[in-house]
DNA sequence: GTGGCAACGATAATGATTGTCAAAAACGCA
DNA sequence: TGCGTTTTTGACAATCATTATCGTTGCCAC
């Protein structure tokens, strides 16, 4: 019952997954995460993987995008918080970042009594290449 | 063979949920609002929600959520584009503008030269009523 | 009235995510 | 280092919103 039992242990599951990511580049899916550490021999579980990464979000080591329609993507990105420009036809990505968008989303919030406050924030549009 | 032909028709169905709609305050999924055609005695299909709802929503007349971990939400609001202060508790929802957060996100795609911007931008938070 | 064609709708399919629970692994401590 | 406790794992089943299918219905133009 004591409170210093949320021992997070270290497993070669959760280095696994937590190597792949750092590895690659743009987001990937818990689906293609898995399939990936297959691919190299890695014996990790679907669920294990699913597990893992909503762990490493939850920590705020790794970025959680919803893209309309489809299925969760995860990456290793950069620490603080910022926002994805993303290419609607060919997934290349932009971090952003918006000082102004955060502290304006919060000010808003704050107007009407809103506590405890977080937003979700993505900018869709065709990237250079794909226009031509 | 004329351009004209992408007649939508009117039909009760359509009306109905249209009409539901109308009649409605806050998100309901498109579930929800199939149950309610449903305990009216509307007789209207599950899988002819999803569509009216997918081309009102095409059509700007109504809004779409999507919330963390969850399904769809549809509403009916206010014409112009604006984003929503929604309740993580009791999902109470409030419209807010954001002008600048509209031009912020077009500047910066602008930057990166992507075209055809869009962009998705919710805030949650606990409601005044949820934090007691 | 009638014919063409879009809309409907019951049902099945899809597919990502989550729940389950026994077995395996990791860590603390003696 | 060895052992017991507790977390973690993972194969599989379950969930559940959404989409596809496809024969039938009914709107609308003529």
């Amino acid at each position: 019952m004591s409170e210093s039992s949320a021992a997070v242990r270290n497993t070669r599951q959760r280095s696994a997954v937590s190597a792949l990511l750092g590895e690659m580049e743009g987001f990937h899916s818990a689906q293609d995460l898995h399939a990936m550490l297959r691919q190299r021999g890695e014996r990790v579980g679907l669920t294990t993987v699913y597990r893992t990464l909503q762990g490493l979000a939850d920590a705020g080591e790794i970025d959680v995008m919803r893209p309309p329609g489809g299925e969760h993507l995860y990456r290793r990105c950069s620490e603080g918080h910022h926002h994805h420009l993303v290419c609607r036809v060919c997934g290349r990505t932009v971090e952003v970042a918006g000082p102004a968008v955060e502290s304006w989303a919060d000010r808003v919030a704050a107007q009407h009594g809103y506590a405890d406050v977080s937003h979700t924030l993505e900018i869709f549009g065709t990237c250079p290449t794909c226009v031509r």
